[in-house]
DNA sequence: CCAACTTCCTTCGAAATCGAAGACAAGCCG
DNA sequence: CGGCTTGTCTTCGATTTCGAAGGAAGTTGG
């Protein structure tokens, strides 16, 4: 897909325009020159026009949709212990998502080909006929660093460090491939949920504590490991060693991960991090109390980042965004914190996405690598 | 100046490019395009052709320069007692930079006629004749709105609050007029003495602390108040109450206000930060301490946004910034607790650019908004 | 010194883009 | 119901931009 037809398509799959004359404000061109490309994408079967929009006052525009046969997408969002998938039109509509366990423990290659194979397996089910697999991506909950498409130093995946991703997953494919860490992909997905919200900080609570960074609409990806609260020394009465190596990291008193292992050392039988949003969702005291303090912790990390950066949201997702009492202590310490120009329109919610956020991430900056 | 004219204008007033071959590089267009819309600029008097290039293996490419005839800029950096002002031609080149004493306490409408009456001055004394001024900007020591222009809240300009600095200013011309924060603009500054770093922390020492962001290559405003790291929390042994409010923030502690407060309680006779500079290069112990641990404290915050941004250098620059244990702290604390990958390839240094960032710093947005 | 190669810049026909004007299709309103 | 207004989309000549080819002015290397 060349230039500008891509960029109109882009405008129509990512639902940012309707009508050729939508088309022609956002795109800078000319409303003739729109209605040529748009002329040439309908022949080409990449557009349909599908019935009349709603008028502003004049004539009612023709309404354009991304076709569904222009192609689909594969994208997955790697866990540690397992793996959502899912097959996506090209404008991010999701055909089919699914949750199927996995072991990235296993390493790279095994779980590399493991994916490759599920994904056979979803398109052989659900894929129309004669509609083509148009890119892969996925996510993976480590750094990747973006020129090469490598992960770096990831702590939670032992075997993996410095693995071509992106290059393995390719060779099964002769499309873009999409290799992103977890959190950044999940800011990218919700960003697309909070229009006129272009400075937003992606928070997921979930065995790990991520962080995605969406600057000017764009996510930004630093050396790879941007977005890491992760390893930021905490004010904490006891003290902790972190896997890093320091004493103090957020990550060992507000992770997931924490949490169950101060539950399971209480008594609780927990075995994922939902698990202790379950246990907060019954109101048991002890969990409550830690998962607000976990939300005290990271909101005064968040302070930090506010002041500095000014976001126009702060939107929490992951396993643990169920857990209100963490929302809570997250507001009370932004808000309390904070210089007032920052928090003045700040708004801190829980995600608008769901857990598919990763996902649809995916599928939009796959987009763009497929029209580029 | 309209579109592409602009865009090749500004290439070249950046420096980012000397030749038509250049420009057909960087701005994407043909070559046959350039040369024509060169051919423009150049019967413009706006551009000027000055002797060849060195050969890059072939022909020499024919030196482009903007005409020193095009336009003229009227900067100042507006600090508590002083202000710093200059003239530029439009490629940022200062034909002279001054520095006056003054009063911002007096007031905005004071102070800014004020300003306006010394641009007059150095225009009379130094413009040559029939060169137009063709935009006017300065900075001031607090947060600006981006959208309207004014002064929010500022904690070191008493009776500025919400003054509308860019309207005030406008009156006195009918031409752009530029308003910003003074570590805002010291950072697009120092950004274009460091090519290559497309993110960038640029943090200003003086009698306060500010810290401005470049991202991709561009200024990060966020809702007027983004670059703030005054008021972030730090661990300390004693309790300050700040300004603001709460208790321990780093202006409490490293900013030079403090520090030379501190050094006043010892009988130093300190009336600006140079002064705490000057002690410190005279080896006063007491002030060396004290600076030491101001970049320790600085260096702590710094490592929240250091993992979090993943910026490729800070750049540290204000009247501290020739205080060389500053750095050092800085440098120690930023290298010893942020994670490798964010700190592989991370550079910490002084200012490339000196004492006039900001006022070149304003040239070159001047310069976007002369050309829009 | 002379060919071979590089890079810079221009020339000129082809192609893309624009923009003004108008056709078209609604809603609004007495 | 029939103007009036508003917004959408197309037509078509004018303009801009492109791109391939070639000339100009160097360097390099035998």
């Amino acid at each position: 897909m060349r230039g500008a037809q891509g960029d109109l398509l882009r405008l129509v799959a990512t639902g940012q325009a309707e009508s050729r004359a939508e088309l022609a404000r956002l795109s800078g061109l000319a409303p003739s020159s729109v209605s040529l490309r748009v002329e040439e994408l309908l022949d080409a079967a990449l557009l349909v026009e599908e019935g009349a929009g709603t008028s502003r006052g004049g004539r009612r525009p023709r309404r354009l949709r991304v076709s569904p046969t222009a192609g689909l997408l594969a994208v997955a969002d790697l866990g540690a212990h397992h793996a959502r998938l899912a097959l996506l039109d090209l404008s991010g509509v999701p055909l089919v998502v699914e949750e199927r366990p996995c072991d990235i423990a296993l390493g790279p290659e095994t779980t590399l080909d493991w994916m490759a194979a599920a994904f056979d397996d979803l398109l052989r089910s659900h894929a129309p006929p004669g509609v083509p697999l148009r890119g892969v991506g996925t996510s993976v909950p480590g750094p990747v660093d973006p020129a090469t498409g490598r992960v770096v130093s990831p702590s939670r995946m032992p075997g993996w460090n410095a693995f071509p991703v992106a290059e393995h997953l390719g060779a099964h494919y002769d499309l873009p491939v999409l290799v992103e860490n977890d959190a950044n992909l999940m800011a990218v997905g919700e960003a697309r949920a909070w229009p006129g919200c272009d400075n937003l900080m992606v928070l997921k609570a979930g065995s790990g504590i991520g962080c995605g960074l969406i600057v000017e609409g764009r996510l930004h990806r630093g050396r790879g490991a941007a977005g890491d609260i992760s390893h930021v020394r905490v004010r904490a009465d006891s003290s902790a060693i972190c896997s890093c190596g320091h004493p103090d990291c957020l990550e060992a008193y507000a992770s997931g991960a924490a949490l169950m292992g101060a539950l399971a050392d209480r008594g609780f039988a927990v075995h994922r991090p939902a698990d202790v949003a379950a246990l907060v969702a019954d109101a048991v005291p002890e969990a409550t109390a830690l998962v607000r303090n976990a939300g005290r912790l990271i909101g005064e990390v968040l302070t930090v980042l506010v002041n500095f950066i000014n976001p126009d949201a702060i939107v929490v997702g992951g396993s643990l965004s169920g857990a209100e009492p963490l929302i809570s202590a997250v507001r009370a310490a932004v808000y309390e914190r904070c210089l007032p120009l920052a928090t003045r329109d700040l708004e801190i919610a829980v995600t608008r996405t769901g857990p598919d956020a990763a996902l649809l991430g995916a599928g939009s900056l796959l987009l763009d690598a497929v029209l580029a």
